[in-house]
DNA sequence: ATGTTCTGTCAAAGCGCTTTGGACGATACG
DNA sequence: CGTATCGTCCAAAGCGCTTTGACAGAACAT
């Protein structure tokens, strides 16, 4: 069932009809309300591809997901963020294009979809240092929004961003450990050339810096955020001559890995070793019990996709508008996971349980 | 740019430039590399909408991912499989498009799909006892490929599958532990409504019969499949007076949440409690080490990805082709998770121990 | 009665592509 | 030499929609 067909149906003009559904006031109230009920008994829907041939609107946002071909891995967090933005895009009437594309194609993708125009705006993931695609979309002429910020060009205007403040809130949760009196403390990060790697090692560092703390490169590991990942990193610490009495994660699965090899060396969550980890409020690792397991900065992902979803669509509405930006700030819960740095013979005790 | 430019660029006509791109025989061959070496010179692309108003096909399959309004959440082995059916896409130059639709809304979503004409054909994922999308999709008359089964009409022609044989799998799971010893054999699954659970629930069932071993409910658990959920569920029957010795989960994240409830309670994994895992072998839970941590069924739900997408390929091609099906078998990996059932007397000494 | 403004409708153009049905030389064949 | 065939190319129609510009007819003011 077409638009042609239905106005012959009616005896009107494909005009009328048109305007009749899409609501031009050009048209009387009473045939209104007469194609209106044409349109619902025919199941009528003006097909897609036509309709944004005609207006040169596609309603449909691309996101790009990047898929390091040295690792092949897919983050987690983008399932929630998805859902989040899917959300958003339902509401407005608007499709979601997804594109897995790996590191040499990412160019060519980016460029295709602007060229084809396949999409009205993108959603820009995981930027990371040396970053080429901020010049490139600036180049493509397509709105778009970026999940995170381009590291070194955050406060430059010219694109629009939704971040976490991770610098912030990894200060925060250092200062807090080291409020503890905890004194040798890990990081167990994520990929090194993710921007928010980046930051949350720099907020770690101000910390450890305003306490007057050592920094240990030995303390710090950045790679693929994976349970076994986190385990492994955690294990080799806690075995080294000195090891750290807590550790700041990048996702609630490495606290994971973390917390087994804690308990794999007979250690206790919370007393012996403490550890702090972002949490970005997954749904499969949301914990029901009302005290978290975790202390943790949370900071929605979902709600991230939703917000960035709907900073586009408003983008899209009007694309003079200056770029937007919001920094969000993680909410800091203090769970069970964390407490006093324990005393000074802990450590041996530890040693030769194990 | 677009084809009329180009072609007037040209100095040929649109019939002439549209030909020389795809590759028809009708014009010569020096002219198509003219053409050629232009498109590339000014980045020319066709555009998307205009080439599927005028082919009839969009080149674009939709993913419709059901989330559920009670739960909220977003399956994690939906990343993995759409990042192995994008490879495909790519290859294949298919866009792909995401719903992520709340139950309410699902009719009308793959309705909206169809009548727009926005995809050529679609991918069902997570069927389920009682599922009305079998129907609506025959009535709906467009391509589309199942993830799993719909219960009960699986021999029943009509309609294409991709699917782990989870039956035999945990058929074979449970039998190899009672060939251990292991007499109380816990079950924790997915939500009981989802076909990969009630057919794992029935392979389990089907080997404890063979081997004239009772069935006993208390042991089953079905629900979201998270780190808490496995760990709660885990817990529970290990406190309880006559606690199994064994546990089966359907996912590598609840068998997590397992391990620690076994762990916390001073138990050893694989010599006082054995687990089996499904394992969808995720990007973000794959081990490094060797030796599996967890015995498990693995199947790479990313190839399942990669495999779907293309038999929805291939039945888009030729739509009057029977319905494809594929049944792939798990591999069986022994790991450190499985031991023989210990004596009979282990649960005093654990039980005194907690 | 005449001109003016609305109201409600329509025919037709256009979005950027593919594809049908020729046209026009050049070549091959009888 | 006339005719059939082939290789290249083109003009124009059409995909299903929106939107421009025009046009009757009713309503209003003059």
């Amino acid at each position: 069932m077409n638009l042609r067909e239905l106005s012959k149906t009616l005896g009107l003009s494909q005009t009328t009809v048109s305007r009749a559904l899409n609501g031009y006031p050009e048209v009387s109230e009473a045939t209104r309300k007469r194609v209106e009920a044409a349109a619902l008994r025919h199941d009528y829907r003006p097909n897609t591809r036509a309709k944004s041939l005609a207006t040169g609107r596609t309603m449909t946002i691309a996101h790009v997901i990047p898929m390091s071909t040295k690792h092949e891995m897919v983050n987690p967090v983008f399932a929630d963020f998805i859902a989040g933005a899917g959300e958003t895009y339902q509401k407005a009437g608007y499709d979601m294009l997804l594109s897995v594309v790996s590191d040499p194609e990412e160019a060519n993708a980016y460029r295709g979809l602007a060229a084809r125009n396949t999409v009205d705006g993108m959603i820009v993931h995981a930027p990371r240092a040396e970053d080429p695609r901020l010049a490139l979309l600036r180049k493509l002429d397509v709105p778009f929004v970026v999940h995170g910020r381009f590291p070194g060009v955050d406060e430059g205007d010219g694109y629009s961003w939704l971040d976490t403040n991770n610098r912030r809130g990894f200060e925060r949760a250092t200062s807090f450990l080291i409020d503890l009196g905890h004194r040798r403390i890990a990081l167990i990060n994520g990929l090194p050339e993710l921007d928010f790697a980046i930051r949350r090692e720099d907020g770690y560092r101000r910390a450890l810096d305003a306490a007057g703390l050592p920094f240990d490169p030995a303390l710090v590991r950045g790679d693929e955020m994976t349970e076994f990942y986190g385990h492994d990193a955690a294990a080799e610490m806690l075995d080294a001559p000195d090891p750290p009495t807590a550790f700041l994660t990048s996702s609630m699965i490495v606290a994971m890995g973390v917390r087994r090899a804690i308990q794999d060396r007979g250690l206790a969550l919370g007393r012996d070793v403490s550890v702090i980890t972002h949490d970005d409020d997954l749904s499969y690792f949301r914990t029901s019990t009302p005290e978290p397991t975790f202390t943790a900065l949370h900071s929605s992902v979902r709600d991230h996709g939703r917000k960035c979803a709907q900073m586009l669509i408003d983008l899209i509405a009007d694309r003079t508008r200056a770029p937007m930006r919001e920094l969000l700030e993680a909410d800091f819960l203090v769970g069970r996971s964390t407490g006093p740095a324990p005393a000074a013979d802990w450590r041996i005790t530890a040693t030769q349980r194990d």
